[in-house]
RNA sequence: UGCCCGAUAGUAUAAAGGUAGUACAACGGUUUUUGGUACCGUUUGUCUAGGUUCGAAUCCUGGUCGGGCAACCA
């Protein structure tokens, strides 16, 4: 099929069982639990399983494993279908485990029919305490050798709300000495008189996710059933289920799930950080969540970019935040209008410039295949550039201002700085410079060099904004297993915010869902928070500092 | 102390018994009206001990190290 890129080894498998015509139409599924967000570990097996389909042929599922009435809200089904579509994916079919709640129900009694389940009334710690250890087997309950009979008669009255929750659960009849401790007769149905988000009262026993997840891929005629690692041990309770119940066989596969550096990815991690404030969301543009990072400005051809590198392998992996980062600028030079905003400003004045203004051309992405358009940008005589773009007493390899120093302001004149002046601190608060009214980008003919470009706003056309600078959320590389609790290395510093920045005037009209690269500085996108009177910026990632590197 | 996974440059990921390659990172250079981009180059690797073989990252055995397994969660 391809022969040029090599193949990981679940698409080896794929092409196996269809070169050997064991299946004839791949199925996949993604199937998420509706209780919290998807974040970008989600993302990682939504393009391995859309992905799949995409090039072998066939579909994939949305099949939302709602076995769990508690836990599960309708919210995180619509934010969960959301993500995937902008991630850009189409599910087949939109399915609901709880559809299946009757023929899971007529399973269960086919077991308990066939003797290989019964109602145990133990408690819950009794149930943990006759389990034995992953070392010693464990003890047979009381309620094991039970009548058919017996426990069809109370499986249906568990299912008639005879019984309040925790009073009795109905266990498979594996064996209780088993080397996997999941085969040490797994509960597969549970009391809870809980409302359901689909199915509301219908219900008051619900399935395990073993016995659950397996039929449910059955009952689709999934082929290549994908999880991950944490779930080999499940396999062999899933195909014994798929057995014992003479249903299709789909077949489970597992893969390391991924883990990024300098970031969490647990549910319970995420939600933590959410409900204790340390984000303002799922959605902050710290968190590692679709949301968050869509929010930050993260495009989704980078993510499934990101997805497409990091590769499919079964060892546990610790992948660097780095080649994320990487992702997103590559993506974002190609499309990012370049602009022009200065976060710390200091005033500029040329004070050889005679006129009120004049309008500059920008083009607005030199990257860009059509090169982005042009735009207008307004230059005179006062400007605001970056306090950083100067240096009194200059560094060695100095490109940018200094006394006597040019520079090329970006799109506009070269100017050479005359003088400058201090306040009673000794904080630079004016730079007074000369313009070369022949050196106008475009068409220069000043014949003059100069080694730094720097960008400016034009002090009497600017507009401000709100920027929103961040960081990485943690300051160690894997803060869960760093010692101690991991919001103990929570970076103080993941977000700074620039109340009044200057921008240029074009990006007044700057448009969410769009990149912009604010030239020498980063990629930024417009927040969800802006309004009308006050516009926000979020920083996606920086850019690439050559300077800043080699100074440490 | 049981069972199950896994182990290739700093990080990932290829090489189906026959040249250890690619990307990111790092470092150096060229180009540049972004110290960006682009381009070129450099450094760094098969966990270990045996065995099979003309030949082993790959197959076999032992060991070491890492991970998972004892929720009425998924």
């Amino acid at each position: 099929m391809s022969e040029e890129r090599s193949l990981n080894f679940i698409e080896e498998i794929i092409e196996n069982d269809l070169n050997s015509g064991k299946y004839k139409t791949l199925i996949t599924r993604f199937p998420p639990e509706p209780n919290g967000y998807l974040h970008i570990g989600h993302a990682k097996a939504i393009c391995l399983n859309f992905g799949l389909t995409k090039k072998y042929g066939g579909y994939t599922n949305l099949r939302f494993d709602d076995t769990n009435p508690v836990t599960e809200k309708t919210e995180y089904v619509d934010s969960q279908q959301a993500d995937i579509k902008w991630l850009g994916f189409e599910w087949k079919n939109e399915l609901y485990t709880s559809d299946y709640f009757e023929t899971l129900y007529q399973f269960a009694v086919k077991l308990i029919q066939d003797g290989l389940a019964y109602v145990d009334h133990s408690t819950a710690e009794e149930i943990a305490q006759a389990k034995g250890t992953p070392t010693e087997p464990g003890k047979d309950s009381i309620y094991r050798s039970r009548s058919i009979e017996e426990n069809l008669d109370l499986f249906t009255r568990m299912k008639n709300g005879e019984f309040p929750d925790g009073a009795c659960i109905l266990r498979a009849k594996i064996d209780m000495a088993h080397t996997n401790m999941l085969m040490r007769d797994p509960i597969i149905y549970r009391i809870k008189h809980a409302d359901h988000h689909r199915t509301g009262s219908t219900w008051c026993i619900y399935p395990m996710y073993d016995f659950a997840h397996g039929q449910s891929d059955s009952i689709e005629s999934i082929t290549h059933s994908l999880c991950t690692l944490e779930y080999v041990s499940h396999r062999e309770l899933y195909d014994w289920f798929i057995e014992k119940l003479e249903i299709f066989p789909s077949h489970q596969y597992e893969f390391a799930r991924l883990n990024l550096t300098y970031t969490v990815m647990s549910k319970r991690k995420l939600l933590q950080l959410v409900n204790e404030g340390h984000v303002s969301g799922w959605n902050d543009p710290r968190m590692p969540t679709i949301s968050g990072l869509r929010r930050r400005g993260y495009t989704a051809a980078s993510i499934r970019e990101f997805c497409e590198r990091i590769g499919i392998a079964k060892r546990e992996n610790l992948i660097e935040l780095s080649l994320l980062e990487f992702c997103v600028r590559e993506d974002l030079n190609k499309t990012a209008n370049r602009v022009m905003a200065v976060m710390d400003p200091i005033k500029m004045i040329i004070t050889n410039y005679n006129q009120d203004s004049e309008i500059l051309i920008g083009e607005n992405n030199p990257e860009a295949e059509d090169k982005g358009g042009q735009r207008e940008i307004p230059f005179s005589k006062e400007l605001w550039i970056e306090r950083e773009d100067f240096m009194e007493e200059p560094a060695k390899k100095w490109f940018r201002l200094a006394p006597g120093a040019m520079v090329r302001l970006k799109f506009a004149y070269i100017v050479k700085c005359e003088d400058f002046k201090k306040d009673e601190n000794g904080n630079i608060t004016e730079i007074y410079c000369t313009y070369f009214p022949d050196s106008k980008s475009g068409e220069d003919t000043s014949g003059i060099n100069v080694k730094g470009t720097i960008h400016w706003v034009s002090a009497m056309h600017a507009k401000t904004a709100e920027i929103r600078n961040y960081d990485r959320l943690f300051t160690v590389e894997s803060p869960d297993s760093e010692e101690g609790d991991f919001k103990d290395y929570l970076n103080p510093d993941s977000v700074e915010v620039i109340e009044n920045a200057y921008i240029e005037p074009y990006l007044a009209e700057a448009n969410a869902e769009t990149g912009y690269q604010f030239i020498r500085k980063g990629y930024y996108t417009l927040d969800s928070d802006s309004t009308a009177e006050k516009l926000v910026f979020n920083r996606t990632v920086s850019l690439k500092d050559a300077w800043a590197k080699g100074k440490k």
